[in-house]
DNA sequence: TTGTAGGCGTTATCAT
DNA sequence: ATGATAACGCCTACAA
């Protein structure tokens, strides 16, 4: 008999109970062991005391504690997302991202632990080497990215949802968007498009290298000089500042106008430009013809259906969940996984074909 | 001396070397109790030594095991944010309040636990009980939300941000939409208005009783009857179907059609209903005046700027974090703490003075 | 089938 | 000023 703590073991915190597993051992009449043993299922126990057992475990509202749980090595459950706010906090990219992580890890029987720090490299390690979390996803991810760059020292499995140039010892997912950006340039072009203009991306991301949007716009615009279509680009703004009426103005007044926009920039832009076309006169595809690249405007309030190689969030997530799991629990070996998946185009209506259908060209 | 394991106690995880305290202390040849003190400084300690360990801690990249820490009463520095996924998952809504929810806890010390699952109440006990966490904020709280109702069997500190009707010992902390749906009619009514269209919120939003929505257009409606302000409501419309043109061709059609919108909506219906009313000739304010409420129009790129009263999820968070790092860190008594903000209305020029301005309303 | 006991890494309470 | 050691709550090898 314990004497030092044999007696009534239910802790208060504030003023609520909370139970341990001495407790329910006492309750139920039994050893400790056994307790444990019937709630992780290792060791066969007698239906009757696995019976007695589990009724004081609803009687007593018993839950584990997590962190005596992980001090005898087991996993912590937790996924560390790391998408640091990098300028203005209004990321609504990331929501979707979030959310598709969220719910991928709690399908596995993950909880997200969000990472938001400016010093995400530190709040990394901290997390990781503190066994607070069983693994690591990072969003957002730059040309040259830290994060990356350090994940070869940490403890645990980390995933990138990006392509950096640099990432030891961590796994990538995205979409190729090297091979869109030649595929976006290419499919117009077969449709006789040869001047385009180009929609940029507001200019924090550019500055920045922000993954996806260099890779796209660089493989873009060399397969444009190989295919000898004309690209125009839009002038460069910060975000929130688009003028999209000055836009169409500039672009589509002179006689020698493109015939179609590459898009890069995200549903609010796009849709102000398509606002302005039609109090420009100009219909789709009749006159112009529009592309929307690494969007995903599917589930957007769009003021018509767009054409776009989309990437999808919930995709990229769950792959990379998936492959972040296989690490954790199977001792996958992750680190040089390199998945990039090949572009998809969603036709909606949006493109013209004008007709000098004479060439063609290979993918 | 410790014989199980006085040598090497360097643990490997993977590929990758975890050091220990004991390692810390071995490498620094002083006692774990010493490497403990100089971390926590809860003790003198003589300058060299201090140097000595910290040398160690430097060389060895000791990081203090989580858990072990919070075995011994510490608090696990994290905050579980409940932000349940009802429906469909494009809830772009939640990311302000994620972000700043984040932004603020990490300014505390604080990391934020993200739960999505559906069952939101299973997960808040599982990770309060469990002592994964310190405190709970609840997001997006429906009018009879089974999380506020059940947080009174939480052994952790917790605050919703909204107002739901049963809230036992959990801290609400919403901007006062009771006020705000009068003081929106009031300030209508004081520029001449008398008939009104209310631009609806999306359905489901209403169907699951959402909080501030309901409570908005409740007191809105019925400060319009104390006013004798007409409101005519706008077709009922699920998320992403909104029909803008359809909208304001029936609205605005008549003869005695409505001098103002008062818009519930979010900012993509918003701006589609502009645009319309751009295509129909009607011009803001001279023709139609608008008023947006529980938007965050200044963070969206709008086609023109629009009078509204904001809600701010920055403060709203900032708020919450504080009230609940003072119930976590001081103990401090929050749960019968109701802290309902005053509305604000900003004013952006879409509302016109149509003159009838001889009767005067009190606040 | 069930109970006992040791240890996970840390902090706090002793003693030195 | 520093060291040894007993908890913290749980899991599991070993003993019964």
């Amino acid at each position: 008999m314990n004497l030092s703590n044999g007696a009534a073991r239910a802790l208060t915190k504030g003023a609520i109970v909370v139970a341990g597993i001495k407790d329910v051992a006492r309750e139920a009449g039994v050893s400790v062991s056994t307790v444990s043993y019937v709630i992780s299922g290792k060791r066969s126990i007698s239906a009757k005391t696995t019976d007695r057992v589990m009724a004081a475990v609803e009687k007593l509202g018993y839950i584990p504690d997590a962190n005596a749980r992980k001090m005898r090595g087991m996993r912590s459950q937790v996924i560390a997302l790391s998408a640091p706010i990098r300028g203005d906090i209004n990321q609504a990219k990331y929501n979707a991202y979030f959310l598709h992580t969220a719910w991928a890890a709690r399908n596995a029987g993950y909880d997200v632990l969000l990472l938001t720090g400016q010093d995400a490299v530190n709040d990394i390690c901290r997390v990781t080497e503190g066994n607070l979390v069983d693994g690591v996803v990072l969003l957002d991810v730059e040309e040259n990215d830290e994060r990356a760059a350090a994940s070869g020292r940490l403890p645990k499995p980390c995933v990138a949802i990006g392509y950096p140039s640099i990432h030891k010892r961590c796994a990538c997912i995205d979409i190729d968007f090297a091979a869109a950006g030649k595929k976006a340039v290419d499919y117009l072009f077969d449709k006789g498009h040869r001047k385009i203009v180009f929609l940029r991306n507001n200019e924090s991301d550019y500055e920045r290298e922000s993954g996806y949007v260099v890779i796209f716009r660089r493989s873009m615009l060399s397969q444009a000089k190989v295919r000898g279509v004309e690209v125009i680009e839009s002038p460069r703004y910060e975000a929130d500042c688009f003028d999209a009426k000055r836009f169409v103005r500039d672009t589509f007044a002179g006689v020698d106008c493109p015939t179609a926009i590459i898009n890069q920039a995200n549903a609010s832009v796009l849709n102000l430009v398509l606002q302005e076309l039609a109090v420009a006169g100009l219909s789709i595809p009749e006159d112009v013809s529009v592309l929307s690249c690494g969007t995903y405007l599917e589930g957007e309030l769009m003021s018509r259906p767009v054409t776009e190689m989309p990437v999808m969030p919930e995709k990229l997530c769950s792959r990379a969940m998936r492959l972040l799991i296989s690490a954790i629990e199977e001792n996958a070996e992750i680190m040089d996984v390199v998945d990039l998946e090949a572009p998809v185009l969603k036709e909606r209506g949006s493109i013209a074909d004008i007709g000098r259908g004479d060439q063609m060209s290979s993918l």
